[in-house]
RNA sequence: GCCGGGGUAGCCAAGCGGACUACGGCGCCAGUCUUGAAAACUGGUGCUCCUCGGAGCGCAUGGGUUCGAAUCCCAUCCCCGGCGCCA
């Protein structure tokens, strides 16, 4: 959310920024806050000397009362003026209401380093780390690997919960805890908190975090609650702190999530979508941030570091684009992409960066103050990264690390949560096909 | 799930239809004093709007009753205790 004071102040260059987005509506949306609000401080000032003329009433009431007296004409005349103040809030409610419904849906002001462009097309490439494996062979998809040795069942998942789903077996299913348990101990060893968060939320709280189409696109519903399935451990911690102020000497604070994710991926048909590329339940280890305002630039920096260790470290070949005004999405200010390559020469996203700067924490009203005892004096900010997201890392360790006959080679930084396994053959469980 | 008790400012806490302009304390900020600090004393300490002098709002949240609600009524959420159920 925007600060409203920065667009009544500011309006030009809150326009000029929105629209580098290339999105009309969200310009249109803006203009037409600025109006609703104008409207509003108005009707709020006939609200207010309404109640003013009631307030004085009353007490002259009171008074007249208290020395014994009759306030008969006094009480008819005050009598009146409930019914005017209500009709007068009823109709700045409206307005006021719209203005919220306008600011929720207003994106985050994007940083001067964001590339300009319309679509992923236009992301601007920064580096790419590692190259690509030297096959002596023509190799296969993750999925055909995969169901090849017998460690992943997408059929039967298919027939039981339809598609994007998937039964992972033996040293697959192995693969997926090994990699969350790698990277929270990559994050632990650089002092963050590991954090289990709840995998449900309300849906006030997740309000605060999310774009409001993804309740119609992502999120999974629990049906006669007030509940939503996490599509991300990011929704749950940014949500953490809702409505509270943090001390400044504490921040930044620096947490690693793990949870499964829930995503519809409502509207992604045409997308990549086989196997276990784009699913609709998958694990995450996650780095999530609140700092203070001035740290959050150099920490999103510290944030994508500590990720492209973790795939340099598992030898996967990647590159990071910096995600462009068409592409990054209304909550981030800046983003990085982390994108795999696979084995049909293409590279796909495996994990975003974000600097959300203050937009989640002002929906959220997470504030800091400088000192215990202080009022607070503005809004933290929030940062999240995916450190590493199971299905898509093992997408690329199935493409990358394939050998000619069909097995997989684990990657060395695995090793040890695999007990000790250093080639996946898939000859663990013979019997079920 | 049922029965009680509760939710008041950053924290603790009083008030329980009209002088509430929400008692008091802690913390915090400023001033006095001091070489400096502490202590002591004095004042301040939330949000919104505008015509910068004010006005309005604020007692978990949303409704309602009333000329007037922190206070009475209803609904919802959360916390604590007891009972029930349970991995």
């Amino acid at each position: 959310m925007l600060d409203i004071r920065l667009i009544r102040d500011s309006y030009k260059a809150v326009r000029e920024n929105l629209g580098r987005r290339h999105d009309p509506e969200k310009l249109a949306l803006l203009d037409r806050l600025v109006e609703d609000d104008a409207r509003w401080r108005e009707l709020t000032g006939v609200v207010n000397d309404l109640r003013r003329r009631r307030n004085e009433i009353s007490a002259e009431i009171a008074r007249v009362m208290k020395e014994g007296g009759d306030a008969l004409s006094l009480r008819e005349e005050a009598g009146k003026i409930p019914r005017q103040i209500v009709d007068a809030e009823t109709e700045r409610d409206l307005y006021g209401g719209r203005v919220r419904d306008a600011l929720m849906q207003l994106p985050n002001l994007l940083h001067e380093s964001v590339p300009y462009g319309v679509d992923e097309s236009d992301n601007e490439e920064i580096r790419s780390v590692g190259k690509p494996p030297a096959f002596d062979f023509e190799p296969k998809s993750h999925a055909e690997i995969a169901v090849g040795l017998g460690i992943m069942d997408l059929e039967r998942a298919a027939k039981v919960s339809g598609s994007g789903f998937y039964y992972l077996k033996n040293e697959l299913a192995l693969l997926d805890y090994s990699i969350m348990r790698y990277a929270i101990d990559h994050l632990m060893g650089k002092g963050f908190v590991l954090v289990e968060p709840p995998y449900m939320l309300r849906r006030k709280p997740y309000e605060g975090v999310t774009d409001l189409g993804d309740f119609e696109d992502v999120m999974y519903k629990v049906e006669g609650e007030d509940l939503y399935l996490i599509a991300t451990s990011e929704h749950a911690m940014g949500a953490m702190f809702m409505d509270e102020v943090l001390n400044a000497e504490g921040l930044p604070i620096r947490f690693c999530g793990v949870s499964p994710c829930f995503r519809k991926e409502i509207g992604t048909h045409g997308k990549y979508t086989k196997g276990l590329f784009r699913v609709h339940r998958f694990n995450k280890v996650e780095q999530f941030i609140f700092s203070l305002p001035e740290q959050s630039w150099g920490l999103h920096e510290e944030l994508q570091r500590n990720c492209e260790e973790l795939y340099q470290e598992l030898g996967i070949y990647y590159r990071v684009v910096n995600v462009c005004t068409g592409d990054i999405g209304s909550i981030a200010s800046k983003k990085y992409d982390v994108e795999i390559w696979m084995a049909d020469g293409e590279f796909r996203e495996v994990g975003s960066n974000s600097n959300c700067t203050d937009y989640q924490a002002r929906r959220l009203n997470i504030r800091y103050r400088m000192k215990e005892g202080q009022a607070p004096v503005g809004f933290v900010h929030t940062l999240n990264n995916t450190a590493l997201a199971t299905s898509r890392t093992m997408v690329a360790i199935l493409e990358q690390y394939q050998q000619e006959d069909g097995s997989v080679v684990v990657p060395e930084a695995l090793r040890p949560y695999m007990n000790g396994i250093e080639v996946i053959k898939g000859a663990l469980n013979p019997l079920i096909n």
